[in-house]
RNA sequence: CGGGGUAUAGCGCAGUCUGGUAGCGCACUCGCUUUGGGAGCGAGUGGUCGUAAGUUCGAAUCUUACUACCCCGACCA
């Protein structure tokens, strides 16, 4: 991508409506821009890093053995009140009339249409298990949106619902998607607990959360100094306790002291059991021939929030610092006086050829602008690599390679490979 | 919904107390000079001062109502 062609107002200032830091980012990054509140517009530069996440989730779902679908985000009032949940939801969820006055909703969640579609669909217990996910836009209309896209009312979520025979099968499923989640967020290079928590609103027997460890976040977990244990801290306080009081008592796993840590909420998996099945009268015929209630899980991750979230863990005081997985460009080649000298041009732009050929993501900021400005822009948006093609070319031929964190070298434009190998090792 | 705050050009802000017809920095446009850490000079573009009503000869400024947005709390990926 040229960089005069693309979308991207940078800022300089960060708008006042901006609290923490990644909201501060993506706004200065030229990510997002609000429409109102709790909902966001993605520019190239936001959705390229969004999409990246997707992928990364995606792959490591369908590795897992899940199965992709799109599901309506606008749903009929019939099937939730096959579940009381358009009694229950209270004004969270935000409901719609058609032009014939029918009632709707728009998804905050997909338990009722995936439950209606396997119902409908699956009817022998040799067809399972199941476990079917999509990658869509949610609506939940929160009392209060806040710090960007970390809590909007319209977010990108992947959420996958499992079908089992029995308990044991959904327990399966259940350690298969724990499993699929560390490895996004590993792939992501994120720093992040597995925590117990509170199955809420939606119901079942187990469930944890994946949590980003990030001073802003909005949940304070404890977390053992000595184990991987860690839990939601409402679930270890008595009545009238303080958080703080925890810190430093015996960790409830029996190894080591707590801990107190602030975490933003990406991840949460759930064993729901049987209730949505029941109610919804889910079955299938099990072995014996008989109706069989089916056994539910739900997994969901927080596809835009972790943009967020991966910015909250990953910045400094100049801007982002993308994990290489997830960076909108692998690489941003920096011409200085691209316009003037046509030495310069066609090195850089061949250079941008020839790293795309490669397979590279590259960025060519082919702007007027001066090496300031430049730096300035590509250090905010956080690319990881930058080629700087400037005085030192009409020189001596030689480009400067430089990380994001400062690490920089010298080398022949001609030696492409050393580029390469340099940029390997960071 | 309870509490607190903000609203003036794309972004950041001054002007409001003490009413006199809107300004600064950045950005943007044109020209020339620049180009290795957000360049310089010159000339420009852009605002019914959140909305509505009121007071007044005159309102960004005073009064009232409303709206939007942000922060703290209950809820959640």
């Amino acid at each position: 991508m040229l960089f005069s062609k693309l979308l991207l107002p940078t800022l300089k200032d960060a708008p006042q409506e901006a609290e923490v830091i990644s909201h501060k980012l993506m706004l200065r990054a030229g990510m997002v821009r609000k429409v109102a509140s709790g909902i966001y517009t993605w520019l190239p530069m936001g959705l390229k890093v969004l999409r990246k996440i997707e992928n990364i989730v995606r792959e490591e779902m369908d590795a897992s053995g899940a199965q992709e679908v799109l599901m309506p985000m606008v749903q009929p009032k019939e099937l939730w009140d096959e579940t009381n949940r358009w009694e229950k939801m209270g004004p969270e969820l935000l409901r719609i009339q058609d032009r014939h006055k029918r009632d709707f909703c728009l998804g905050p969640t997909h338990e009722e249409v995936i439950t209606d579609l396997i119902r409908n669909n699956v009817k022998s217990y040799k067809e399972l298990p199941l476990n079917i996910y999509q990658i869509q836009t949610k609506f939940r209309d929160e009392v209060r949106p806040r710090y960007g896209v970390m809590r909007g009312r319209e977010f990108l979520m992947k959420d996958s619902y499992s079908f089992n025979i029995d308990e044991a099968c959904l327990e399966e499923t259940y350690l298969t998607m724990r499993n699929t989640y560390k490895k996004v967020l590993e792939r992501m290079n994120l720093d992040y607990k597995i925590v117990s928590a509170d199955s809420g609103a939606i119901g079942g027997d187990a469930s944890e959360e994946f949590h980003v460890l990030a001073e802003t976040g909005e949940d304070t977990i404890a977390v053992s100094d000595s184990s991987e244990y860690a839990i939601n801290t409402e679930l270890l306080l008595k009545d009238g306790e303080d958080i703080s009081s925890l810190e430093g008592k015996p960790s409830p796993d029996g190894k080591g002291t707590i801990e107190i840590k602030k975490g933003i909420e990406v991840g949460h998996i759930f064993q729901l059991g049987k209730v949505y099945a029941e109610d919804m009268k889910a079955n299938v015929l099990n072995n014996e021939g008989k109706a069989s209630t089916l056994y539910m899980g739900c997994y969901g991750i927080g596809v835009s929030r972790l943009v967020a979230a991966a910015i909250e863990q990953n910045n400094d005081d100049k801007g982002i610092v993308w994990p290489h997985s997830i960076a909108p460009f692998d690489i941003n080649i920096i011409a200085i006086g691209f316009e003037k000298d046509q030495k310069i041009a066609e090195a850089s732009y061949n250079l941008y050829k020839e790293l795309i050929e490669m397979g590279y993501d590259v960025l060519l900021d082919d702007r007027k602008d001066g090496f300031g400005t430049k730096i300035k822009d590509s250090e905010l948006i956080g690319i990881p690599m930058n080629i700087i093609i400037g005085k030192q070319f009409l020189e001596t031929e030689e480009i400067e390679f430089r990380t994001r964190s400062g690490d920089t070298s010298l080398s022949k434009i001609s030696d492409s490979q050393t580029i390469l190998d340099f940029f390997k090792d960071k």
